[in-house]
DNA sequence: CTCCTTCCCTAACAAGTGTTTGGTAGGTTA
DNA sequence: TAACCTACCAAACACTTGTTAGGGAAGGAG
């Protein structure tokens, strides 16, 4: 998906090679709670001092883990978008037909929600002024091949005749796009639905629409 | 809607009443460009420097004409939720039926994306931290006659057989409202679609779904 | 002319920011 | 025991942040 520098070998032009090797299981934890924070406060007025409270040690302590907040960021965001896609890909090589490509995307999509809560919704805020970024140009990478998936299957449904053809087919895209992702910002794991029976509900919605057919 | 500090005659507790006079135009021609760049970056991100610059001034010269940084953002999100309800109790008090008010609704709001552009995406992306904060609680109290408006009217289409009985009600609600409101995030003014043909394609896919009838 | 108001600038302030450096307690290995 | 490694702390660093105080240019009013 990506290249993440110094994921390769020893390079002798890499400017911080931690002489230390911290465990990549309290990593983990780290980025579990800094997750937590960015979402529940913003990347921008998350500081490495509130991520470090949350964690119960001190700011300074969380670089011997990381070697900077944005490369914290960066792990997370990397992480929720590796496992995405590899949710996405198996969806995409599996030669359903369009209307079942969608339900299983969206399906797919929510148990990403579900899995992901916090790393989606950092993505959700933050991903927009971050694709400018150099460093974080995997996340245009994705939203061009998001778009060419969804858009794709869409427009496959509408010559097969299972879509409708009336409708601008860009404006479908970004309407159901964002339907599902936004449900990031109500949905809490271990509610009342489970992330497949709030797919049902929304692919009932979208496919089928909330007026009573006359 | 809600009392904003020093709108009421001279209170002699007041603690900052500036002895000098800006006048109310250049106020809303920096506040128009203050909006720009928190709808942009972000409210946290963006500096008064920033918005110094792009106003083509110092930034401590926006002192002269605002209290503090909080101050610019809270007047630009008070501003256009005064519009936004003017617009819809006016919708609410018509006495339309459920559908019809549901497409007014939508219609309107799309309208206020159009007009507000900036000030609906910063909404968008601080509101539900900034409604925690006891300035900004006439946030939440928006959002809890927001829900009520709309909760309210699905509920009597229910009722009265237009809309299906077979969703839940709160993820309806949740559904439709998300689905105008993240327009905002891809909506440029003077596109190819005017508000009114968004709102138009946005409820024949809410209302009849995207799925050929069979 | 002088006075006054409007609007902005210059220059600084204290607090908070991400980050670095050196040190150290505790466990594991030899 | 000695050497070493992991994971953290303590204390500071350079810089940015929102904000303030005093001053001054421009223009209208008397």
């Amino acid at each position: 998906m990506r290249e993440r520098p110094g994921d390769n070998g020893t390079v002798p032009t890499a400017k911080k090679k931690p002489n230390v090797s911290p465990s990549p299981e309290r990593r983990r934890e780290l980025l579990d709670t800094a997750a937590e924070v960015f979402a529940a406060q913003g990347y921008n007025a998350t500081t490495v001092r509130k991520i470090a409270d949350a964690a119960g040690m001190l700011a300074g302590s969380l670089y011997y883990h990381f070697d900077s907040k944005e490369s914290m960021l960066d792990e997370i965001l990397a992480t929720f978008l590796d496992e995405l896609w590899a949710g996405y890909d198996t969806v995409l090589a599996a030669g359903l037909g369009p209307r079942e490509t969608i339900e299983a995307l969206v399906t797919e999509s929510f148990r990403e929600i579900d899995r992901h809560r916090a790393a989606v919704a950092i993505y959700q805020k933050e991903a927009r002024t971050l694709a400018t970024q150099p460093r974080f140009g995997y996340l245009a990478d994705s939203q061009t091949k998001f778009e060419q998936a969804w858009l794709g299957t869409l427009e496959r449904g509408v010559a097969d005749g299972v879509f409708r053809a009336d409708l601008d087919i860009r404006l479908t895209y970004r309407f159901i796009r964002d339907t599902v992702w936004v449900a990031v910002s109500w949905y809490r794991p271990g509610g009342q639905h489970s992330p497949e029976e709030i797919a049902r509900q929304y692919l009932s919605m979208v496919l089928d629409g909330v007026a009573v057919r006359t």
